[in-house]
DNA sequence: CATGAATGAGGATTCATTCAT
DNA sequence: TATGAATGAATCCTCATTCAT
């Protein structure tokens, strides 16, 4: 038991350099030895937990991806209303990327970048359903307007990538209220307008 | 005179192989050697054109960074109304990352990155310019949204490098009747709702 | 054990490889591969024990000087007349420099060529003390004549360098009878001629 | 005649180029580029002047040399008594490798390094005849003592480049006094002792 | 499970030399 | 004669991966 715990504690210090290291550094830039070292383990360790260091990277990603949207969806259901659900759901997006930006970067990184098997990337997008669905709702109930799921994700998702990336940058500081303008700019950008 | 022309080739065509492999395989994932190769030069006349591999990749992101802009703001001009004129640029943009996809491309993956230099990277910003201008005036005017340039590029610019990207993976294709939509919601998320 | 052991090995053997291989090459040519071969080793091997080539002839050098003075002083004490300890010094250094021919050779192009760090240079003056005090003592009883270590180096120590050169280069045997006239030499252009 | 005073020009600045350059970094860490520079040529130019690399420092070597002992015997002459003799030359010597640094220490570099082939090196040697000469004259005269040329050589003439090498690194400064007192060790150490 | 030493393959960069002008 | 652009062949060094312990 003590030794199981070991051996998770190992593997989640490897993902957690394999994230640090990655986010400043890049893949490439990013030595097998160097994590190895960040995460207290000899480098020859690595290869008892991943196959490779490509192997390492993708279960890094589908890792990080799927505490993502774990948290994503951890307080919606699907008996909210269509605004109610996306509202949610967007906030908690929204708060994980603003506060939990190591993750939010690296999966960021990973998704502008040949860096991902596209297997895994297959593998991260799929956790991505619960959101879809409501979309599918909303366009059926005339809630939401009837525009491909790409752009509705560009309109009000993908936007919060970029905040992410300029606050993390220094440049700029999300508070409450710019928070609450972008919500409702995302809204905006794909509700149906009542007449 | 055909001895520059011939010099200016061979540094446009190390420009181009080194977004088109970088695109491809990522910064550290692409070397010298095979630049070299696509370019039709030995490995060693890179360096008559470029200090270095580091040199090569931030003077190629400033040099794509430029003829974006340049392409972006060449139909505008600051006696349009807010409304046309943001129209205009935000249509050349998006004219520009669909069809230029490669350009595009590289540009998204330098901006996700810790590829290019700082001070490279500074340069590329201050080509945006006129666009902040516009939206300076737009707020003034009332048209458009008190907001941050940073939630306004959100929401407006940055959707588009989005869908330039899932466009290229092949997974949707964007027709002139999605681009009329991404205008408008675009524009929706930043103008002034008249009451 | 034996495995400090392998390791000490290794790096005695590219200390020697690295010897044999500059007497007869020079610094700059000669690559770090070769040493390897020469060494029975993987050229990254090189790596583990030295930081770069730099490093790996700066050590050489300072663990060589090591050896030479250690052997130049072993049969001396500070009780012995300075005439005595002289000679005893002088021999024992001629004793290195014709027999230990690969180290002199070595130590002689380290310096007589922009090859070592300043530093190393320095780190291996410092060994010589113990003939300085010789020297020091010598003037003071008036054994030998007030000049500057400097010109006492030149006429006793150095003229050993260039007989070894010679030698090495086949012109020239140094037999036993050889060694007394040079000694001799020595001996008369420092000492204080008796009235 | 002009234009062959310009080839001469060319030839002689490469040679000046070569000295100061090997003399601070060494053979091989010279690149023919940074001698073309320090000479103002091109570095294909070089090529019209010697063979390659190696025929560059080969020439350079012999010139220099000739030039030292052309320097050294010029007041000398055979009529001279074998003292007179000895200290014209020493001290026109040592004239030489105090003033003349940068060619003296050029030769010394070559002298104790593999970066000269072994025909030039022996072209060099064959300058010295005249002393050689004198030494063999004071032997059968009973004035100098009947030991062999290397010996004469490593206590009378290899002093002073030892001396040379120290004043060049700044450590010791030879004056008029030193001169003379290191002039005497020469001669002591090879002058037979009269009853 | 865990390790540190070892390495082969590969990559960035340099440089002596050539060649078209 | 003079050149600057071009290059192939090296060279130093790194790093993912393996293996003996």
């Amino acid at each position: 038991m003590a030794k199981l715990q070991k051996s998770i504690d190992k593997r989640n210090a490897l993902i957690k350099a394999t994230i640090e290291l990655v986010n400043n550094n890049g893949f490439h830039a990013t030595p097998m030895s160097q994590i190895a070292k960040m995460a207290n383990v000899s480098p020859a360790t690595i290869y008892l937990y991943f196959e490779n260091k490509q192997d390492l990277v993708n279960k890094t990603y589908i890792e990080v991806k799927a505490t993502y949207t774990k948290f994503a969806f951890a307080t919606y259901n699907t008996e909210m209303s269509v605004e109610t659900g996306f509202e949610i759901i967007w906030k908690r997006i929204a708060d994980f990327k603003l506060t939990n930006c190591e993750n939010a970067l690296f999966l960021a990184q990973c998704d502008n970048t040949p860096m991902i098997d596209e297997s895994s990337r297959q593998e991260g997008i799929k956790h991505l359903e619960p959101l879809l669905e409501l979309w599918e709702r909303g366009k059926k109930e005339g809630v939401i307007k009837p525009l491909s799921d790409y752009l509705l994700y560009a309109y009000t998702i993908n936007p919060l990538s970029f905040l992410m990336m300029s606050q993390k940058s220094g440049a700029f500081i999300l508070d409450q209220t710019h928070l609450e303008e972008a919500y409702q700019a995302a809204w905006n950008s794909i509700k149906v307008s009542k007449k």
